[in-house]
DNA sequence: TAGCTGTTGCAACTCAGTCGCAACAAGCCT
DNA sequence: AGGCTTGTTGCGACTGAGTTGCAACAGCTA
């Protein structure tokens, strides 16, 4: 579940504005929010807190900036198996893509590294001819704790 | 896009019923469905294809239908990347996983097998001392016809 | 600091999926 | 075959995520 803190804060609103994105107050709160997690945030989680540092955001607003910021590359949308609901799910896009485990019992989220799937990607451009902008894996089971 | 034709008609509903799960004529219509697609279809698709073969079906029974045969593992469950709004998209689990490889620019599904797949989730399961019961694996990017 | 232009809040909307309930029908058991 | 039990269905109302049009507003550049 927690997330590698290995982030300069206001790193994101750095790079935005360096690709000439206007930044606006808003903006910055939900920046900020989502550099700051620790755990994966949906969008009404990402509202609230964003509430809390500039108690005008907008739901929409918090639409629109994930939209953009997805556009832009910048964060991951993830659906966590839908273990609640169907919403979407965001974090930082930083370093590898990683496989999200979602166990279906408890719930716990685990995040796994592997040579194996930058490898399966790089195999997957070549033979397909096909350009990857995003890559997705999620799996879904029972962890160790869990299964009988 | 095409899927490969290698089942027996009427296989799903025997399955089901060897599981002891009460077949209807509303069932057998959406497996029906399901079975003989090719390509993938999503949740109001699958109702107008059954209400072809059965104009009684509902929605509701489409929705709790779909959730009967991802509980048993007999289909899969898709995003092919939001191309195409918030629904998700079904297909018959036959075989080995797949990656889903969606173009966001023609829109072109295109499925991948890998034995480097199949390589990451042994290892998955290893390490993670986890055990899989979904695995999903969605690729965005631009194919080869559409990257400039 | 004036002004252009992109951004916002709001409210109304769309769309996927869910749920409670009374009527119904599979399929088992004689 | 016919009755009975229990799981399933259609319906309609509902929820919750995400989107949109628009007038007011606020970054940023000159």
């Amino acid at each position: 579940m927690p997330l590698p803190q290995t982030e300069i804060p206001g790193r994101l609103q750095a790079l935005m504005s360096e690709r000439g994105v206007r930044m606006t107050e808003q903006r910055r709160a939900i920046l900020s929010v989502i550099e700051t997690a620790n755990k994966h945030l949906d969008a009404s989680q990402i509202l609230r807190k964003a509430q809390k540092l500039d108690p005008s955001v907008d739901r929409s607003t918090v639409y629109r900036t994930l939209g953009l910021l997805k556009r832009h590359g910048m964060i991951d949308e993830l659906d966590l198996m839908h273990l609640k609901g169907e919403g979407h799910y965001y974090e930082r896009k930083l370093g590898r893509d990683h496989v999200h485990i979602a166990c279906l019992s408890c719930g716990k989220i685990t995040e796994f590294v592997s040579e194996r799937f930058d490898a399966l990607k790089r195999q997957l451009e070549q033979e397909c001819r096909f350009h990857i902008l995003v890559a997705r894996l999620e799996v879904g089971g029972y962890c160790s704790a869990c299964r009988r």
